[in-house]
This record gives C-alpha cells, structure tokens and sequence, in this order.
DNA sequence: CTCCAGGCTTACG
DNA sequence: CGTAAGCATGGA
C-alpha cells in the first residue's frame, strides 16, 4: 500500500473525464496500467495505491510533478477557462502508455465514450493476458496484429477493425516507429503520426498529448468545436467549415499557449457535463 | 424512424 | 482545390 502526497489532485476528475477508457470506480477506482493492477482512492491530499508499481511509476502516470500553479497562471488568460480552474481544480492530464492510448483513440472516431470502453475491455478479455480474475493486459501490437478480423469482430469496433489491426502490424514490422516519437517535435510527431490508416489530426493529436505529454497539443473533436463555437465565436468567423477545426486549434495555442492541452481538457469536461 | 457519438478516407465536381 | 457520402455500433 502506497500513500503519495498529492497536492492539486483530483482523482475522481482525473479518471472520469474521458482521457482513459479502462478505469471503473466501484468502492475503489481500479484500473490496469502497464500490465499491472492498480487500485486507487483520496483522502484529502493523499493518494492512497494498491498495486505492484512502485511510486515512482504511480507518481509518473498521474503526472503528479507538473506544477498546475505554473500552468493555471499561463492559461488563465480569460474569465471562462479561470472559472472552469475554480470548477475543476486538480484535474490533471494523464501520461498512457503510446501503444495503449494509440489504439484507444483509433477506435474512437465517430463513436462514443461508452462504446470505447466496451470495445476495449473485450479487446483485452479476448486478446490480453489474464492477469488476475478480471483483469487483463492490454494486448500487444504482436498480439493485435496476428489476430484474424474475423476474430476481432466480437470486439464490436466496426470499421475500426481493420485500422487496429494494421497499425498493429506497421509497429511489428518496424515500419512505424511509435516510441521514437517521445523525441520528436509536436508537429514532427503529429506528421508521423497521421500516416497510420485511421489516424488524422484529431486522433495524432490525443495520442502526442495523452501519451507523449505534448501539451501544446489541443485535440479538436465535437465536443471541443462545439464549446468553442459558443464562447470563442468571435475568433473563427470567416472560417471554413472544413477548416474549422485547425483554425481552433491554431487559435487555442496562440490564445492559452504552451500549455493549452490542459486548457482542452477542461474545457472538454465542462462539454461532457452541460445539461 | 432519425440523429449523434473524443473522425477519417475516398469519391466526385 | 473544395465538399459530402459512407463507414459499424449503440443509445437517445
């Protein structure tokens, strides 16, 4: 059992904002990171862990040294994204693991959060290794990539099968090189990254925030364009609709700066939760 | 029934 | 260039 001094950190914000599909809270929030089980709750400022990976690795998940004093003060550049700080304070962004996070959000387009989850817990059960009762790994690109589609079907992932499966493939032939883009620039990584089938700028986008901590990344999805539609409408008149979403994004980097990630994802759970 | 969901690819003017 | 249909699936 480890206690981690968490200051500015909300775990329930944290896990239930729709960054990572495979956690649930039942009496414990409890997830699997990494091949391993983690169970997790707060009391006040501590954050209480059972699991087999040491703090270092709990502490480097959550992304519990980025200081969000620093990054409130550079993005608080208006009265709506400082009252959804107030609102949300201690919602941090977490670091994934890139293979994870990359198939996740591959099968994220045009579908529902509820669906995501559910496509990825059967892609564990099915393909994973059973690490204790109910609990599985994510499977491996040699797993994934060996699988017929067939096969994959009775994950419910649809069209995104096939778009899985082959970015699978394009890592185990070493025609991809997914962990080497931890060192390339964001717009270095994001033009790599769009070159898997299946992935354009809004998915390269959540896997260089999500998974390679670029936090000048700012994902642009449905529930972002909408948000932005609304209070920052003045910013995007005389845009094409078919250029709506880069203007945003462009527009969201020049007006919250270097640390605008952590601005979307405020912005994106005061979207999930409106009435 | 239609419309939408953390979009992307392809086809057609 | 630009726009629009089509893509599986499930819920409202």
């Amino acid at each position: 059992m480890l206690r981690i001094h968490a200051p500015d950190f909300n775990l329930d914000l944290t896990l239930s904002c729709g960054q990572v599909f495979r956690w649930d809270k039942k009496e414990r929030w409890t997830g699997v990171v990494n091949g391993a089980v983690i169970r997790a709750e707060q009391e006040g400022s501590e954050l209480i862990i059972e699991s087999t990976l040491d703090k270092i690795s709990i502490q480097d998940y959550f992304r519990l040294d980025d200081n969000l004093e620093k990054i409130y003060s550079e993005i608080g550049r208006d009265k709506l994204i400082e009252s959804l700080i107030k609102k949300y304070r201690g919602l941090r962004l977490i670091r994934q693991d890139p293979w994870e996070c990359l198939a996740s959000y591959i099968c994220s387009s045009n579908n529902t959060i509820r669906n995501i989850k559910n496509s990825m817990r059967l892609i564990c059960e099915c393909f994973g290794n059973r690490i204790e009762n109910g609990h599985y790994s994510f499977p491996t690109p040699d797993a994934l990539a060996q699988v017929e589609l067939c096969d994959m079907a009775s994950c419910r992932m649809g069209f995104r099968a096939p778009n899985l499966r082959s970015a699978a493939a394009m890592i185990v032939d070493g025609e991809f090189d997914l962990y080497g883009i931890k060192d390339l620039s964001y717009e270095e990584g994001r033009a790599e990254l769009v070159k898997i089938k299946g992935v354009g700028n809004k998915i390269a986008d959540c896997v260089l925030l999500f998974a390679f901590g670029k936090l000048e990344s700012f994902p642009v999805d449905t529930h972002i364009e909408q948000i932005m539609e609304r209070y920052y409408s003045e910013c995007l008149k005389d845009v094409k609709k078919s250029k709506k979403r880069d203007a945003i994004g462009e527009f969201a980097r020049r007006h919250f700066g270097g640390y605008c990630g952590y601005a979307q994802e405020y912005l994106y759970l005061e979207d999930l939760e409106k009435l």
